[in-house]
RNA sequence: CGGGGCGUGGCUCAGCUUGGUAGAGCGCUUCGUUCGGGACGAAGAGGUCGCACGUUCAAAUCGUGUCGCCCCGACCA
């Protein structure tokens, strides 16, 4: 029939492919994951992005939990006093901090500080905590809110408060500092590609891109459609620094008193905008389904004189539910073609659609997400009673696709470039990661980011020694990924 | 923060040049018919044009300021 043919028109979003930013802030209003607030640069979220959130939540939690770390709450603001100890810390952050100075008709004799992170306020409760080398490691983690100053914001990528958890550890010794740093870069690398199957390149960050006060930060970057890279996460050993400026000392096993090690990582709901820019398709979101929280949508077809349908998916959503899946049935007065459009853009992936000849034949018409509406695998029908058997594979087969669509785009937006000319030409056309031998010179890297407004994203050790860097020749340090970022 | 664009019922927008206190489509409400990829008919409701000040007999329309949003750049999770 031509009517199988015919596209699937998007009225709410405009093509992916033509303008990501104008697809990419459509697409998070459209499918109600946010709405802007009289705030400026702070967006609400709203039920549905935070059930994303929830769900990005309880996984990195269970995560941390199993690696030793307790979650603990720290408070919102931060005495200038304390704030100022790290030089290079408050520095780094100065241009964005937003500042409390009157409380009720009085102005403070000291401003508060709206953390924009909270090394320093935890820090400074660490050393009152840890005395001795018994007392470590610390590891506790935090679910908060900070504040920065953005002059341009958008939905997820950034806001000016966002929500994010804020790793916090101190150790006996530097080689156990960084071990944690790297087990947190690892814990997220399998969290971004295993949950939220955004494919990413893991690596230490270069001196230019460090967090203000490490002494080694570490990231995962994911690559989006434009060739843009998102920093996704980010781990950082900040060795003695912060444990010098707020005084974290502990009696070692030796009778020595020694400064700890700490180490600062964190995930912000940054990576939502990450997964939705990277799976989603000209009809909206497409959500893996490990993140969504929906995973399942019934949709009752109902035909005057026969509501059957309603009852049958009610029946079969209940069963599901107590199986532990999420659904829903979407019993709301609209024709089933409006609904499919809608969950389409809401990113659901399996949609269940029941109508009379379904509870005739006791069976139900599953419709997967990751496909077109044209391709024959998109619908397949199955026995009522074999559905939660039914579903998890499925489930698994489009967390699974959703994973090798974005890991090849990767891979084909990734050049391994040996010239100097293609590798200027391939960043400034933003091609994707730039892989190259590097310097690792901070005036090579300025060089190129003047050029052509990439930097490097991550770092990894070289392979040949002998090799040279391709932007100027000079010996070459390391393999370095140059993009240009969001 | 620099350059550009925009702000009119819930949404998308017209009206602004040549001032005379608002229109369309979609959505919403009610009733009926429909319902397997964004249905149809009938009857309704809903805005004083982001905000402030100014010019004028009169401002959505002109001027100044301000707030917010979008795009490009610089800076940053």
């Amino acid at each position: 029939m031509s009517e199988a043919l015919a596209p699937v028109v998007v009225k709410e979003i405009p093509p992916k492919a033509a303008d990501l930013s104008a697809w990419y802030t459509a697409a998070c209003l459209k499918a109600e994951l946010v709405s802007y607030s009289p705030v400026r640069g702070c967006v609400v979220l709203r039920p549905y992005g935070f059930g994303l959130w929830e769900n990005l939540r309880t996984h990195l939690d269970a995560r941390f939990k199993a690696t030793g770390h307790e979650n603990a709450y720290f408070p919102l603001l931060i005495p200038e006093s304390l704030l100022l100890k790290e030089a290079e810390h408050v520095e780094g952050f100065a241009p964005e901090v937003a500042w409390v100075t009157q409380g009720g008709s009085e102005t403070l004799t000291e401003r508060l500080a709206i953390r924009p992170t909270s090394e320093v306020i935890i820090g400074t409760m660490y050393a009152q905590w840890i005395e001795s080398y018994r007392d470590l490691p610390v590891l506790i983690n935090q679910w908060a809110n900070v504040v920065r100053w953005e002059k341009a914001t958008r939905p997820f990528l950034r806001t000016m408060e966002f929500l994010w958890q804020e790793g916090h550890t101190a150790h006996a010794t530097a080689e156990e500092g960084r071990e944690e740093t790297l087990r947190i870069l690892e814990l997220y690398r399998d969290f971004a590609e295993n949950v939220a199957a955004v494919p990413v390149y893991a690596g230490r960050k270069s001196a230019g891109e460090r967090f203000p006060g490490a002494v080694e930060t570490f990231a995962i970057e994911a690559l989006m459609p434009d060739g843009r890279a998102l920093q996704s996460g980010t781990s950082h050993d900040l060795g003695q620094n912060f444990a010098r400026a707020y005084d974290i000392t502990f009696v070692d096993a030796d009778q020595r008193i020694k400064h700890a090690y700490t180490t600062s990582w964190g995930v912000s709901w940054r990576m939502l905008g990450g997964l939705i820019m990277v799976h989603g398709d000209d009809r909206g979101l497409r959500i893996p389904p490990k993140m969504a929280p929906i995973e399942a949508v019934f949709v009752p077809i109902v035909r005057s004189g026969d509501d059957r349908a309603i009852e049958v998916c009610t029946a079969a959503a209940e069963r599901l539910s107590l199986a532990g899946f999420r659904v829903r049935v979407d019993t709301r007065e609209e024709q089933p073609g409006w609904k499919y459009s809608e969950w389409d853009l809401r990113g659901v992936p399996v949609r269940i659609e029941i109508g009379p000849r379904d509870v005739d034949a006791a069976t139900a018409t599953l419709a997967r997400r990751d496909r077109d509406k044209n391709d024959k695998d998109q619908r397949r029908t199955v026995a009522l009673d074999r559905l939660a058997e039914v579903l998890p594979e499925l489930l698994s087969d489009i967390q699974a696709s959703l994973y090798a669509q974005a890991k090849a785009f990767l891979e084909s937006h990734t050049y391994v470039v040996q010239d100097r000319a293609e590798f200027f030409r391939l960043c400034k056309d933003r091609a994707g990661m730039v892989d190259i031998a590097w310097c690792e010179r901070a005036e090579c890297e300025a060089l190129v980011k003047a050029e052509t407004s990439a930097t490097t994203r991550v770092l990894r050790p070289l392979e040949e020694a002998s090799a040279t860097c391709v932007v100027c020749g000079e010996p070459a340090k390391v393999r370095a990924y140059f993009a240009q970022s969001y």
